[in-house]
RNA sequence: GCGCCGGUAGCUCAGCUGGUUAGAGCACACGCCUGAUAAGCGUGAGGUCGGCGGUUCGAGUCCGCCCCGGCGCACCA
């Protein structure tokens, strides 16, 4: 470039319009994300969205309390965050969509916290009322914390009112669920076996265990027959079981009627003997056993066992064989050893068969001692222990004489054979320690319980129920309903401190319990006016006031009663916020059912799960329309994120060193229906499309520093067929972004999102529009419409993003310009619909398909050139595309050649083109045929014309305008007016 | 043990009801631009679509078996 022309490119530069933003390029999200949540806060932004969508249609997320205690990390505040996104989404798209955030309060792990801060057990001299009132203190602190935690991420909400289980009017509501339950009969009292946390002290639900490794010792027991077993006389029964330690229960010796057994001879260890044994498992367990000279004296059926009587293996007395269909012969013996006081089928069995249910371990899941050993074990009158077992066992831990009764087994020759076993054994899912089975009186839910004027039990019409819900992802519906059709009556009683009390008295003398819906309803009033505290504080409400004779029953009437003091299941609690939250929140009462339920897929079991039960059991009906899991957020390993294992972090942490905006979109980005890994370095991985989806849009608005839309926008007909085609591209956008929403997968909205930012925008229209841009006439159509459509995709991207990235989607909203209606903040704006300008043109999508074809042929070719350094930028190129009649015809769909050829250049990015026809181009050297468009040549050559040096094409007329000798006719002429 | 989900380029994932040489983004290599510039554009390399067998004119896509990973269930006595 000669001096004179660089001076002139210096002079016209001012007359091209370069992008111009104030808009940063740099996120700086931890600056901008906490002034714009302040701004938010000062301008009460949730306040103006609530009063905005007043009297519009309602949809409603209700949220599952998190518990209060430990941080909001980053699985929590996941659920935070997707909830957050639909919210956002409901909001933009008109509907009336409140957030009300709750906290579960109640239960053990507070409880043991606090109890923990006071050194192990209450003190003396501290009263209930003033331990709960530690655990209520403890519960808000974390309430507060978790609230600040999650407001970091940018989430809005009635957070300043979030819903409590401790709140009296929540725990009315609860005691409100229960009394309509013991009013239609759903509610029994009873002795049955339960899982119970020794380490806990308290029965567990369902929903309260993890299944576990864990090997325990597997045995072979060898029960004598006191009497001949199908005529031969000195038959064993042999056992097996992996829990040694419930020996001293055992009560009886279940077979199978139909299956046959096998009277064996054995000998072992030099010793002879005889015993019954399943003839299916025979062979494996003279294998296992090492069994030498067997020989098989009868087969028999299990019914021929019937009356057959045994001596109990610690004990001595007779116990006898009975049948059970629960009898199987895929491991084992086939012959079951039965303790009704430790197994639900074993009670099933006892209760049938007249069988004690015997249960001598202690809730601390010890062994009793002394007379209460003697006492639970139910031993005959003149027992005498002759073998010592009993001060073998007494007062000992389950676990820790497993092994001695083992070894005490085999010196009375009873053991036929042991080894280590090595299994998944439930565990208490606080205290991490394996459970027991224990006989104790509890409150039940009866799930197939009948209630009056139906035909279906509970369990069929929650199974019905299920079906009328939508599940995300589908398989749900599916899990949830095997959990259903299997699980037992709820347990719904602890024999805890922290949490709701049960509300049932008992007369004290004759021990019945005193329960009716009156009493119940009386209790409701004082705890709404005074909190659940009444029923611990002895001192101001001693039962007389608690519950005065005149709402007795009659028979209680006078009666010395007492308080019973279990108290709920924190599931039953949270199970009821359909009815304390949905049903009672002024907010929110009109909108039952909730539209969403929105947790982690271990509420299956849990939260979905207890809701459905209580739901449907006094409402009639699925407290949610539609119900979305996400799976766990687990490490780069994929291990389960846990405290002990130090890979998980708290989610306000991860805020400050990476953005919300940056976590949000990398949840949004990923598919959270699979385990989720999340660590620093794979979200600074979204970053990258972070970056992608700012840059775009910022260069789109950078060009619409001059434009006002209502002043500039232009009509859809003044519009180019290319123009046009971004808008029918954009509009496929909007439609599949929101189609995606609607199946909640948030991964493949993100996709189509940046795709169509790298592809159709920063790739195609945006480099092929710079120069028409930059170079027409500032208030030109040329330059116009180009604007018109950033305009745009710009408002309809930030408004795409929103939900995702709140805080960057504010701050575009801010640099927008926007038309006069817009409201100030992207959250209060309407999500984008198609119209008659964002609308399909499936002829346009074909057109510019194959014409972006020819670019990326055309491409190919100069990219050799370049790196043969015969050309630089395209504009110093000249292409010729050579088509035979095939081709030409396909084009001819599109345009005349003339028009083509007019509009290539631009497309291309080259300066000259030219469509050629007529040569037979194979047989032409300086044509290369192309790769991937059947029937076409590519020919391209540096041009030898001068460069404009403000628009840099080398159109080959510049200095056509003599005023000006270095512009091309088309700058001239922009530069003259 | 039973059931569910997944196994596609180095990474994250698309591939609808089976149909031209399997796609995108990122990362990588090479080049261009220097008027999106701590940006942008182009080109390229990279895949036996977990394995084996089957159905079919044709399979990543359907069927069967197996392997690996994850999750769930439980009458594991």
């Amino acid at each position: 470039m000669t001096e004179d022309a660089k001076a002139a490119k210096e002079r016209y530069k001012s007359t091209v319009q370069l992008p111009q933003t104030d808009f940063p390029m740099k996120a700086g999200l931890n600056e901008r994300e906490p002034a714009l949540q302040k701004q938010w806060a000062e301008s009460d932004l949730y306040g103006r969205i609530r009063a905005d969508r007043k009297g519009a249609r309602p949809w409603v997320l209700h949220d599952g309390p998190p518990y209060a205690n430990g941080d909001a990390h980053t699985g929590t505040g996941m659920n935070k965050i997707l909830k957050d996104m639909v919210v956002k989404l409901r909001t933009m798209q008109g509907f009336d969509s409140p957030y009300v955030p709750g906290w579960d309060c109640h239960g053990l792990p507070i409880e043991h916290n606090v109890l923990k801060e006071l050194g192990g057990k209450k003190p003396e001299e501290m009263t209930s009322v003033k331990l709960r009132e530690l655990c209520l203190d403890y519960a808000n602190g974390y309430v507060n914390k978790q609230r600040g935690q999650f407001k970091t991420t940018g989430t809005l909400g009635r957070w300043e009112k979030p819903y409590l289980t401790t709140n009296p009017v929540y725990e009315a509501n609860v005691l409100r669920v229960f009394r309509d339950l013991y009013h239609k009969g759903y509610i029994t009292r009873a002795k049955r076996p339960v899982h119970w946390s020794w380490a806990a002290q308290s029965a567990l639900a369902e929903a309260e265990l993890e299944y576990e490794d864990r090997t325990d010792p597997s045995i072979y027991v060898l029960m004598k027959a006191t009497g001949p077993v199908a005529g031969v006389e000195n038959v064993s029964l042999l056992i097996w079981t992996t829990t040694p330690w419930t020996m001293p229960a055992n009560r009886a010796v279940a077979v199978a009627k139909d299956a046959e057994y096998a009277l064996l001879e054995y000998t072992q260890a030099g010793k002879t003997a005889r015993m019954v044994v399943a003839e299916e498992l025979r062979e494996d367990i003279v294998a296992r056993a090492k069994l030498e000279n067997v020989k098989v004296l009868k087969h028999l059926k299990g019914a021929e066992l019937a009356g057959v009587k045994y001596s109990q293996p610690l004990w001595g007395f007779e116990c006898p064989v009975v049948f059970a269909d629960y009898v199987t012969l895929g491991d084992g013996t086939g012959l079951v050893h039965t303790a009704p006081g430790h197994g639900k089928e074993d009670f099933e069995t006892g209760k049938r068969e007249g069988i004690p249910a015997v249960c001598p371990v202690s809730p601390t899941g010890q062994y009793y001692s002394g007379d209460r050993l003697r006492e639970e074990l139910e031993l005959p009158a003149g027992f005498k222990d002759e073998h010592g077992w009993f001060g073998f066992i007494e007062g000992k831990l389950i676990w820790k004489v497993n092994d001695g009764i083992v070894s005490k087994l085999r010196e009375h020759g009873l053991l036929l054979h042991s080894e280590p076993f090595p299994h998944s054994y439930p565990h208490c899912w606080r205290t991490h320690t394996p459970v027991i089975f224990r006989v104790t009186e509890q409150w039940f839910v009866n799930i197939d319980h009948v209630e009056q004027g139906e035909s279906r039990t509970l369990r069929q019409r929650i199974l019905d129920e299920i079906k009328q819900v939508q599940w995300f992802p589908a398989w749900g519906e599916k899990r949830i309903s095997a959990m259903v059709e299997n699980r037992p009556d709820w347990c719904i009683s602890r024999q805890r401190f922290w949490g709701i009390p049960i509300p049932a008295f008992y007369d004290v003398e004759s021990g019945e319990t005193c329960i009716d819906t009156e009493t119940v309803d009386h209790v409701i009033g004082l705890v709404t006016q005074h909190g659940s505290n009444v029923w611990y504080d002895d001192a101001n409400w001693p039962v007389e006031k608690l519950l005065p004779d005149a709402v007795r029953p009659d028979k209680f009437k006078g009666r010395k009663l007492a308080k019973m003091d279990d108290i709920f299941d924190v599931w039953f609690e949270s199970g009821a916020s359909h009815r304390a939250v949905m049903l009672a929140d002024d907010e929110l009462k009109d909108k039952f059912p909730a539209n969403l339920y929105l947790e982690g897929d271990d509420q299956h079991r849990g939260w979905f799960q207890v809701s459905l039960i209580l739901s449907v059991a006094t409402q009639g009906k699925s407290p949610f329309k539609q119900c979305l899991t996400s799976a766990f957020v687990v490490d780069e390993k994929g291990e389960k994120g846990s405290k002990s294992k130090g890979n998980i972090w708290a989610i306000d942490q991860g805020v400050r060193d990476l953005g919300a905006d940056l976590i949000r979109l990398y949840f949004a980005s990923v598919n959270t229906s699979e385990p989720i890994p999340v660590t620093y370095d794979l979200i600074r991985g979204a970053g990258d499309n972070y970056r992608k989806l700012r840059n775009t849009w910022r260069t789109l608005v950078a060009n619409l520093f001059d434009f006002t839309p209502e002043q500039h926008a232009l009509a859809y007909s003044e519009l180019r067929p290319l123009d046009q085609w971004v808008l029918s591209r954009a509009a496929a956008l909007i439609e599949e972004v929101t189609a995606c929403w609607e199946r909640y997968e948030f991964h493949h909205a993100m996709r189509a999102l940046v795709q169509f930012c790298t592809v159709e925008l920063s790739a195609q229209y945006i480099d092929v529009s710079k120069d028409a841009l930059y170079c027409e006439a500032k208030e030109g159509p040329a330059r116009r419409r180009i604007q018109t459509v950033y305009w745009h995709v710009a408002t309809l991207l930030v408004k795409l993003m929103a939900p995702v990235t709140v805080h960057t989607a504010e701050e575009m909203w801010q640099y927008l310009p926007k038309l006069e209606s817009e409201p100030d903040s992207v959250h209060l704006a309407a999500w984008p619909k198609l119209d008659d300008t964002l609308r399909a043109m499936p002829e346009l999508d074909k057109r510019y398909k194959l014409l972006f074809r020819l670019k990326a042929e055309s491409d190919r070719v100069l990219d050799r050139l370049r790196k043969e350094k015969v050309i630089g930028k395209g504009y110093d190129a000249n292409v010729t595309l050579g088509c035979n009649a095939a081709l030409m015809t396909e084009l001819a769909q599109h345009g005349t050649p003339e028009q083509l050829q007019a509009e290539l250049p631009e497309l291309l990015n080259v300066s000259k083109l030219l469509l050629d026809a007529q040569s037979d181009h194979g047989a032409l050297q300086e044509f290369e045929p192309a790769t991937d468009v059947q029937g076409l040549w590519v020919k391209v050559v540096a041009s030898a014309e001068q460069a404009c040096v403000r628009c840099f094409r080398r159109t080959g007329d510049v200095g056509s305008v003599k005023e000006h000798a270095f512009l091309c006719a088309r700058c001239a002429e922009v530069v003259e007016a």
